[in-house]
DNA sequence: GGAATCATGTGAT
DNA sequence: ATCACATGATTCC
């Protein structure tokens, strides 16, 4: 990765082609999330965060609900801890139940969006992503600018990177398969994001096709992350539990965060045992956006 | 309620 | 081998 990556990397500035108001709104909405939890303490006041965007209160209000499906004051309320245990302990796991006879490739029902999996052989792994060819762009959504990645075998990479940071997202991913090629190719990828952000497409007639690329622990563990319903959460043990190492809820967490299409594999809905939000490989501010977003479409 | 400390499995170097 | 972790439980204040 040097001289190639150098070409790929000038590619990157190229502006994404299609705009969604979503996308838009997202920007305002991050920040707001961020005033109203970064020292919750002062609990500020929906006036205080308008004056500090330059806006108007009510505009300020529109533009969140609008995104949220929920006023600033509810969002904050659903992604308190309170609300977080609500939405660990009601069910015994949902995850305990469902079979794991899938193996490590092959269709199946997963999480509201449909998604069929299926995972490289160990050759595959061993090539580090040689041999492979990975099209990718980069396009607005409802979080965030996001770069997304892909073979001709299925979706293999969603990541956040918002403007004028795509570079350090392009080699955080290009990163895990270092032998693969990599080719600029929006028309490739734009299919992708109108599918996954667009929640009337998520059906099972035809299911999003991805292609975990992982170690074998790291792709049981995502496969586990797939089973968790929206607007559901579990914690890190549970999902230790789930694929039978109940005392690997570390190296479950190591594996969580190592995840290549955040999203779609719904690893914001892993939490600590106490409900807290302990981390999120492109910022926690993202990860309550997400959570408080589903709480609010659920 | 924290802070400090330990046990712990995986993956990268 | 060793180290860094998106953890969790225990044990102190």
């Amino acid at each position: 990765m040097n001289a190639h990556s150098q070409i790929d990397l000038a590619k990157i500035t190229t502006p994404a082609i299609d705009i969604t108001p979503d996308g838009s709104d997202y920007e305002t909405v991050r920040r707001v999330i961020e005033m109203l939890t970064v020292d919750y303490r002062n609990q500020p006041s929906l006036e205080a965060i308008a004056a500090e965007l330059g806006q108007s209160p009510t505009q300020l209000q529109k533009v969140f609900t609008r995104w949220a499906g929920l006023s600033p004051k509810a969002f904050l309320q659903a992604i308190t801890l309170d609300h977080a245990k609500r939405l660990l302990g009601k069910e015994e796991l949902p995850l305990l139940e469902a079979s794991y006879e899938l193996g490590l490739s092959g269709p199946g029902r997963l999480h509201d969006l449909f998604v069929t999996h299926e995972a490289m052989s160990p050759g595959e792994w061993k090539a580090r992503g040689g041999g492979l060819v990975i099209r990718y762009g980069f396009h607005p959504s409802p979080f965030g600018q996001a770069l997304v990645m892909a073979t001709e075998r299925g979706l293999s990479g969603l990541a956040f990177a918002d403007i004028g940071c795509e570079a350090p997202a392009y080699e955080d991913m290009a990163r895990r398969w270092p032998n693969a090629e990599y080719i600029h190719d929006q028309e490739a990828t734009a299919p992708y994001i109108r599918r996954i952000f667009d929640r009337q497409q998520w059906s099972c007639d035809q299911p999003l096709k991805v292609v975990l690329i992982g170690t074998d622990f790291q792709v049981r563990v995502w496969q586990s992350l797939l089973k968790i319903p929206f607007g559901k959460a579990v914690t890190y043990s549970d999902v230790a539990s789930d694929i039978g190492q109940p005392t690997a809820s570390r190296a479950v967490g190591a594996a969580v965060g190592a995840n290549p299409i955040s999203f779609v594999v719904p690893c914001h809905r892993a939490l600590g045992k106490s409900g807290a939000l302990t981390g999120y490989h492109w910022g926690l501010t993202r990860k309550r956006a997400i959570l408080g977003w589903e709480a609010g479409n659920a």
